[in-house]
DNA sequence: GTCTATACTAAGATAGAC
DNA sequence: GTCTATCTTAGTATAGAC
């Protein structure tokens, strides 16, 4: 059962690692440091230990809640049409979740923080949403392990090349349905040959 | 005209780009301080200013040595065969690359570097790379500015999603020959229509 | 749970001698 | 071109009082 404390305490977390976001965002993930985060919410650095054990500490709990909340809009999203179409629309939201907000993509797809390493627990969520794209997949005749890797290579790519050389547009986003009907079309020719 | 002298500054500029690469291998490019660099090389850190003018400056030479190697060893690759041939070569060349050494792919395709952008003279040499990897689609039929795009997007991807979560192995990187010949067939079938 | 105080380490950069 | 010395800033983390 949650205690008002318990419950109090999970605000406060909340307000660092919105605070550590924001400081992502405008300076770069590797740019947020404890005293920073400190200042931002009206404690003092040496407060902060009692949210997080350490600034690694810090970056894992930010990468369990950007994994949690990308699950969460991938639940809300419309449930209806083809296999085709909802794996679109999964691609779609992951893409605009890590292009509106680059140290998303760097935390959950890249390996960039000297150091860190995802905790079990937190790698867990992300196994969630492996788990879950896998299953899409499936349905839409890509359900092959190689195949799974293809998928995430590529949105993993147009995500990282939007974000690098044109923030802000969407000249890598906007090819995502082509690229991947492109592929889906090639995997169903594939399956029964 | 090269005088001796500067024969040995080039050397020595080398030397503090290795020990650069080394400490970037060993614990990632963020963890890259003048100070240790300074350590390896065997001179006192205010010494380097005689070779970078800034940290800054110091990324932005192993940007430029980065792009000038690559295009050196895609300059020796063989050039015999079809365009489609010679493409795969290429690409396989530069997810050996990126995937041999990481802070190279972090470097040259991601931005993840607080405040680093690649100085003028530098981004020419990428720009080098572009013209050449467009070059070779326009032979081999992808030679439109999305394709080109989709292309980068797909060799970006497969190495990042390789050094992410399968450092030192080749779970993605050997995906890339299926995958760039589906996306070259599907080309060429959108050429004729 | 938050504070002050502080230990400890390390960073980038500059001045000026040799 | 390299050095010593130093400035300036900043970081993570801990101890102990309230």
């Amino acid at each position: 059962m949650t205690t008002p404390r318990q419950v109090r305490r999970e605000e406060r977390l909340a307000d660092v690692l919105a605070a550590a976001w924001a400081i992502a965002a405008e300076s770069g993930l590797a740019a947020v440091t404890l005293h920073e985060v400190a200042r931002r919410v009206g404690l003092r650095q040496p407060s902060l230990y009692a949210y997080v054990d350490s600034k690694l500490g810090l970056y894992d709990a930010m990468y369990a809640q950007a994994n949690t909340e990308l699950l969460q809009r991938l639940d809300a999203l419309p449930a209806g049409g083809s296999a085709r179409e909802q794996l679109l629309r999964l691609s779609r939201e992951i893409l605009r979740f890590v292009t509106a907000d680059p140290p998303r993509q760097q935390l959950l797809f890249q390996r960039t923080i000297p150091g860190f390493v995802p905790s079990p627990a937190s790698y867990a969520l992300a196994q969630v949403l492996h788990g879950r794209v896998t299953r899409l997949l499936a349905q839409a005749g890509a359900g092959r392990p190689e195949q799974v890797d293809v998928f995430t290579a590529l949105v993993a790519g147009l995500g990282a090349q939007q974000i690098a050389n044109d923030p802000g547009g969407d000249r890598w986003t906007r090819l995502l349905e082509p690229v991947l009907n492109g592929f889906l079309d090639h995997c169903e020719r594939e399956g029964s040959p």
